[in-house]
DNA sequence: TGCAACAATTGCAAGCATGCAAACTGACCG
DNA sequence: CGGTCAGTTTGCATGCTTGCAATTGTTGCA
């Protein structure tokens, strides 16, 4: 790698942390409403049932990270706020389903539809060529980057 | 603006979710060390201490939306970690100034340079075109996106 | 039928964040 | 010098998250 090369990359790294957080900036204000309702925790396993489907209450611990007892006690916020419902298991009595309820599907879906939105918005200001090579230049980021686990993302609530 | 625009947009702003996606990897395992050691709205704390320098109490209790009660003794806790120190104010005895221990300062640096590498790896792994393209991309996003204030990237805990 | 494993919950306990009200010390002014 | 205000800390209380240990109910197997 030439001394160009190296100059051009320390500028991409400033730039993309720049970008990176005008990004962050649009997450925090998608959730930043939902957070008046729920806490961080609470919110975080209302977007693994919206993305992976009701389920069973041991599995649900397991991907929050979280001692079952603990868990079970965080659900019983979510319940009586009305954010999720407990159901009964098809497959065996000793089985508890937690499932959304559609309150809890709006508030998830706001906030998608809200980051969704915004991102809009700031496309919108830019230019039709300006758009086409930014679709090209994060496809390729995305690529190299790789698509962070849900334990990754956990750490920050998402 | 035409269709065919309007369907890029839709395009771009999938693929700018996903690329935001892979960023929020980077940042969260980024902290993921230090939240170890502190819990994130102590983080945040050290955030903006490093950033700001030495702080009066009450000032940094605004800064973090907190009543002064209860940030009292969220430093009591950064201080007996030994993150920060209370030190006295030259310009009046009842003033209280928080600072960064060494110890504190180098939570910080830490992840601030953990995640300029990782930044700099995938950089790493696009082709020399791809960087220069991503570069100028990013360039406009940002500016067409704006600086997030520091209330609302407060959200996240950065 | 009875016992062992499984799934979830409850008892008990700790730590952190948060807020309101009160106390305390230092600064400033008349 | 006494009163008032500013800045910080403590008293008291609540809610959320977390974990370990014990309990309840269910299943499956011997």
């Amino acid at each position: 790698m030439s001394l160009d090369d190296e100059y051009a990359d320390r500028n991409t790294v400033a730039t993309t942390l720049t970008a990176s957080r005008a990004l962050l900036g649009v997450v925090a204000r998608s959730v930043s409403k939902a957070l008046e309702s729920v806490s961080m925790p609470q919110f975080r396993v209302l977007i693994v049932l919206a993305s992976s489907g009701p389920m069973r209450m041991g599995l649900l611990a397991e991907r929050m990270n979280a001692v079952p007892s603990t868990f079970s006690r965080s659900i019983d916020r979510l319940v009586s706020g009305g954010w999720v419902e407990r159901i009964e298991s098809p497959e065996s009595r000793r089985e508890v389903i937690i499932r959304l309820t559609s309150l809890g599907r709006a508030l998830v879906d706001d906030v998608t539809e809200r980051r969704r939105q915004e991102i809009a918005a700031i496309l919108s200001r830019m230019s039709s060529d300006e758009r086409a090579a930014l679709q090209g230049a994060l496809v390729s980021f995305a690529e190299a980057a790789g698509e962070p686990t849900a334990e990754e993302l956990l750490v920050l609530g998402l």
